[in-house]
DNA sequence: AATAATAACGATAATCATTATCAGTAAGAG
DNA sequence: CTCTTACTGATAATGATTATCGTTATTATT
């Protein structure tokens, strides 16, 4: 139960803010399991060591880490949200392929630095021109993996869903 | 109530599907705004000229020209999916400005000559690796529009849902 | 043309992710 | 020790989307 940055909670009581259990859970999950994650998958994890938590406490807390920069949130068009770990700066960035069959994800981190680049360029130049002050991007591909083209798709229970 | 591409329905019959009236006019009010709007903008719109259309007619049609590959649907984390006119392989693509604060979407076409060779890149550089067949990407960037920097932010009455 | 088969419709109920409410608990300030 | 307030869990409410169902309209078959 410990975690780089957040560790101690300073950030939460820089801020008025209290690092309780529930926060120190939902934080250290996403530690462990590196990302795809939705409120209920999270829900579910925790509930094993911590059957007391209620989920719209990790709905809040996702939501209040996300704010608070510590995690990010994603749509991959499967009908929530997930989340996962925001990385510091210098960590290895990743981008996602999302299989459209059986809602697989896949990080890939091959190109990064090339498309970093490039996206670097893109944000500096529609700063200026559209006087948009870029926080973020999320870049995504969508189609059909490995398992999904052979017509084996047993994959996620959520399969159909929108 | 014409369009380019579908124009006498040819490409629904192909398929043992009809090219009824609310599919006309769902593809027209696409056709003629260029996007970004939502099943219930779309069905809001229509119920101007055509008042008997049902909401669950439009979701249901959005699924299938979506499926079809004649719409685009996208979900840029306001609540809702959006959808867009699909368009051709030569016209101008455009990516996507998200505002965080009020909602509004820009579209853009800078960089992306440069943008889509690199992307082309990685769909093959990708496949190849993980054996992932590519159908579509997308990549949106999200920050603070001009309006809410200087904290007007007056936009879509939807605003803090999310 | 008459009939059968089926695609599509509109209304409405159901579902499911997410958010709001609310009363109770616990941490920190004075 | 008490007061304030952050936080929690349970539960109700919301809102987007999907499923159901009886009806209508189109195409195929006779």
């Amino acid at each position: 139960m410990q975690g780089p940055i957040w560790l101690e909670g300073g950030l939460f009581r820089k801020q008025g803010l209290r690092f309780t259990l529930p926060r120190r859970v939902i934080l250290d999950t996403l530690c462990k399991t590196k990302g795809h994650l939705s409120a209920e998958d999270i829900y579910l994890r925790i509930h094993d060591s911590y059957p007391q938590i209620g989920l719209a406490t990790v709905y809040r807390t996702l939501e209040l880490l996300s704010k608070m920069g510590l995690i990010c949130k994603f749509d991959f068009g499967d009908g929530c949200s997930r989340y996962e770990l925001a990385r510091a700066r210098d960590e290895e960035h990743h981008h996602h392929l999302v299989c459209i069959k059986c809602g697989k994800i896949t990080d890939y981190s091959d190109f990064v630095e090339e498309e970093t680049r490039l996206i670097r360029e893109i944000e500096k130049a529609l700063s200026r021109k559209y006087d948009f002050q870029i926080n973020s991007h999320q870049l995504h591909f969508y189609g059909v993996c490995k398992d999904c083209q052979q017509g084996n798709n047993s994959h996620r229970a959520k399969q159909e869903r929108r």
